[in-house]
DNA sequence: AAAAACGTTAAAAAATAATTTAACAAAATT
DNA sequence: AATTTTGTTAAATTATTTTTTAACGTTTTT
């Protein structure tokens, strides 16, 4: 009789985190996370202490070199922390629970990357574009054409810029000045 | 004489078209956009006038089968739209040049499946944690990871309120105030 | 010092995903 | 009306990625 109730308890209770394990991973993946990572980020989520290699392996039902690589992949894009605890020997991971922390870390890493690959790009790509406009004798329909390159590489140099300065307020937290976190905490509208 | 400068600007400008190709399908491999239908954007984003699944055959070198399902992923994404003109009754395709719509319709539009999913999720979720609160001589410890779950949740849940307004910002443009677009164009500089 | 535990790398296997060829249906042309 | 053109779907193939098993080196324990 308690047990039953027990038990229906930690179905409740399992379910709801399936729930949304289920939704976080499938939302990584939309980003081209792969579905185990991104379970593996999940099912993290929900733990409060700290994770050994083997309990992810014993979570996920997968191989302990499949958690190695995976849990370095989270790792790489900041979104789960090796901490340090007195008396285990084995590594211990900790996921980032604090979803603007993830959002920094995941797009804000992400877009610097772009920026700078782009920009770099960008810049070289000018530079032979504007060699063939100062080249004497040259077909105006290629020059044209460089032309309208250089200008559409100009405008998207400026995006490259704008995407930088996006991370600059995303990492120092001045974009939450513009939009700033609201508590939709229903506990407030119950009263 | 003439005709080898002619192929000099001509390999110049394909050398700069092809610096930004690569980065920018370099880029959209980041976010999970396989490399061919990142190739495929990045060769449009070069395009002036509207290409024919023919054209991108010819272009990427592929199949037209490839092409069709290629294209239509990024019409997914909102950022490649079919144009019509008159004369040709084949498809026609353009890429959204403008890297300001491209983020929009890119990001955009994931974070507003992102918080739908979720919010969905973690409100079920919550819902079901409640249901073990409410419940009569339960375990402590699952009292209190179902009162942890709760508290997490709802912090998942401001941020996902978060990201909707977020998106709201970009697609209205609003952003700009907070992040203006500045015209970092280097013409200016050489004055 | 030997044995066990731990995490990683390497190679092999399995599973997915991308790509193509072939077949098809709809529309346009002759 | 028959033929061609066009785009898509289906099946088969190829390529890539993921996952595992096996092997290895390091560190810790005994």
């Amino acid at each position: 009789m308690e047990d039953e109730k027990q038990q229906k308890a930690e179905e409740l209770l399992e379910d709801a985190e399936r729930l949304v394990i289920d939704s976080i991973a499938e939302t990584m993946d939309l980003y081209g996370v792969t579905p185990s990572i991104g379970r593996l980020y999940a099912t993290m989520y929900f733990k409060h202490d700290p994770l050994t290699l083997d309990d992810m392996k014993n979570d996920l039902g997968m191989s302990k070199p499949s958690m190695s690589t995976a849990v370095r992949k989270l790792q790489d894009i900041n979104i789960v922390k090796k901490v340090w605890r007195r008396g285990s020997r084995k590594d211990l991971f900790m996921a980032e629970k604090n979803f603007f922390q993830y959002f920094s870390h995941f797009f804000g890493d992400k877009w610097e990357r772009e920026a700078k690959l782009n920009l770099s790009s960008i810049n070289d790509a000018i530079e032979k574009l504007q060699e063939v406009l100062n080249m004497e004798e040259i077909d105006v329909e290629m020059k044209r054409r460089a032309e309208q390159d250089i200008q559409q590489l100009t405008e998207y140099r400026n995006y490259c810029h704008w995407l930088e300065r996006l991370v600059e307020s995303v990492e120092s937290g001045e974009i939450f000045e513009f939009l700033p976190i609201e508590d939709t905490d229903s506990k407030r509208d119950e009263s």
